[in-house]
RNA sequence: GCUCCCAUCGUCUAGCGGUCUAGGACACCGCCCUCUCAAGGCGGGAACACGAGUUCGAACCUCGUUGGGAGCGCCA
């Protein structure tokens, strides 16, 4: 049988790191025994379900380069499908009508618990067969078993066995005429043929309860696994507050889609000491069955580091349109000034995001913002700051602007004038950016363009002598 | 409260009864390199939560303790 895994998010906000992580794992359960990997969104909630959610999740993905196999199914759409697997239970008597208001249901809970119990349904119409009848509090409920228990062998976790003592009879509709989750996802599990049901740990609670419904349905019970959870940095549960949790926010503050996916796959499983990956080897290497069980914190230092060697080992033609996207949303524009793929060269070892990329570049886009008064002090009003510049000058209207030329001319100012690199390449570089940090002297006047590199000079001069 | 789950350096992890004076990576510290800042190279400190038991032998198996987490909805 085809393997078929699926990702399927609720639309109430967007795609989580969590969620990335979940959907991850998945793609790549069904990429390396050459199954398929489907998309499932679960907007039965319409309360807090919108379209907009839909279109940032399904962005995430896109961005992240988790394409799914088919087109993704809608939970919404399939309201008439989940009516009739429900109809067919009530007739076999495995599910019945309940007439409880939520306020009966919320008494029984607190009374369950007062009692030292855990807070359940009593089960009050379980053997009534009330038949139907149009009252706002009609729910349909799951016949669950009263005895025995449920076993199944998680992929993770190990094996996992739940008394069904423990279970009560969940609604499987609610009076809103709509499907609970509990059901739903077991009915489109079995339409959409999934095998491999791979979600987050604070699904297992729920599983033995999904597992009994398939048996009612009759169905083939698929292979679970459930993911321990990614907690912050203080081994709390992520929160918005605490940190970034949406992806599409890891991408604005400058982060590769597959930096993130590389992260994501060391974050709770490993291959021996490898840290990083290529999508061809997590495809290849990543095995479900391998995944840790204890949760793991969230990072940031580390996703810093794997960002940054993407940065230096990509290739910068292939970076750079979304580079190019960043110097947009710093607010540069680019189709004048150096190359995107140049700036990365520049400065790929100097940051760690490509925002932050973005805002150094700044200064080869536009003027000087600020001058440092202490880097002009020191670097510009000395005794050798003007000849320097002066020489530099000289030879660099006529140079061939590129890196290595420009270089050799800083090499024979150097000469000329018996100084040190030091004594040469401050002066220029506080020249061309108005601070003493930047790139190789080299690099940093080569992307400035040589009509704005001689301006700045002049400029500097002006500033060396006054 | 009840049910279930988890536990190796600060963090991510290797380890699957002897090869562990516990390995790698991030972070941190030091040195080197150096036109600044980085990057890079070399080196360093840093962990088996605790207590019993099983065994010739335990980070690995069992039990308990402690500490964390999840769930207990007409939310997903």
């Amino acid at each position: 049988m085809t393997v078929r895994t699926r990702f399927a998010p609720s639309p109430t906000g967007f795609l989580h790191i969590g969620g990335a992580r979940t959907a991850l794992y998945c793609w790549l359960e069904a990429r390396r025994r050459g199954g398929e990997f489907l998309l499932r969104i679960e907007d039965t909630d319409r309360e807090r379900s919108t379209d907009e959610a839909v279109q940032a999740i399904l962005d995430a993905m896109a961005w992240l380069d988790l394409s799914a196999d088919e087109a993704p199914v809608y939970q919404t759409q399939r309201l008439a499908r989940y009516r009739e697997v429900a109809e067919r239970l009530l007739a076999e008597g495995k599910a019945y009508y309940a007439y409880e208001s939520k306020e009966e249901i919320d008494a029984m809970r607190e009374a369950a618990m007062a009692r030292g119990e855990k807070p359940r349904y009593n089960g009050f119409y379980r053997d009534r067969n009330e038949p139907y009848r149009e009252d706002p509090n009609r729910v349909i409920r799951f016949r669950n078993p009263l005895e025995g228990s449920v076993v199944f062998e998680d992929k993770v976790k190990g094996r996992v066995e739940w008394a069904n003592a423990e279970l009560d009879d969940l609604v499987i509709f609610r009076s809103d005429g709509w499907p609970t989750y509990n059901f739903a996802v077991v009915v489109d599990d079995i339409d959409m043929g999934i095998t491999e049901v791979i979600r987050g740990d604070d699904h297992v609670n729920n599983t033995p309860r999904q597992i009994n419904i398939y048996h009612a349905l009759g169905a083939p019970v698929p292979e679970f696994a459930h993911l321990p959870m990614i907690l912050d940095k203080e081994g709390k549960k992520l929160s918005k507050r605490t940190n970034s949790v949406s992806v599409m926010e890891y991408r604005e503050e400058g982060y590769l889609p597959h930096a993130i996916l590389n992260y994501l796959v060391r974050l709770g499983w490993s291959h021996g000491d490898q840290e990083i990956f290529s999508r061809e080897e997590m495809v290849r290497l990543f095995d479900v069955a391998d995944v840790n069980k204890a949760a793991s914190r969230f990072d940031t230092e580390k996703l810093n580091w794997l960002n940054q060697h993407y940065l230096k080992t990509d290739d910068p033609a292939v970076l750079a349109p979304e580079f190019a996207w960043h110097l947009a949303r710093a607010g540069i524009d680019a189709t004048h000034g150096p190359q995107p793929a140049d700036v990365i060269v520049a400065l790929r070892d100097r940051v760690h995001t490509l925002n932050e990329m973005a805002e150094r570049a700044k200064i080869w886009y536009g003027p000087i913002e600020a001058w440092d008064d202490k880097a002009v002090a020191k670097h510009l009003k000395n005794d050798s700051a003007a000849a320097v510049l002066e020489a530099a000058k000289g030879l660099l209207v006529a140079v061939e602007w590129k890196p290595e030329p420009i270089h050799g001319v800083i090499e024979q100012v150097a000469a000329k004038l018996e100084l040190g690199m030091g004594k040469i390449a401050q002066p220029l570089r506080v020249a061309i950016t108005g601070t003493q940090v930047s790139p190789s002297i080299d690099h940093t006047i080569y992307l400035c363009g040589r009509d704005e590199a001689l301006k700045r000079f002049d400029h500097a001069l002006v500033l060396a002598r006054g």
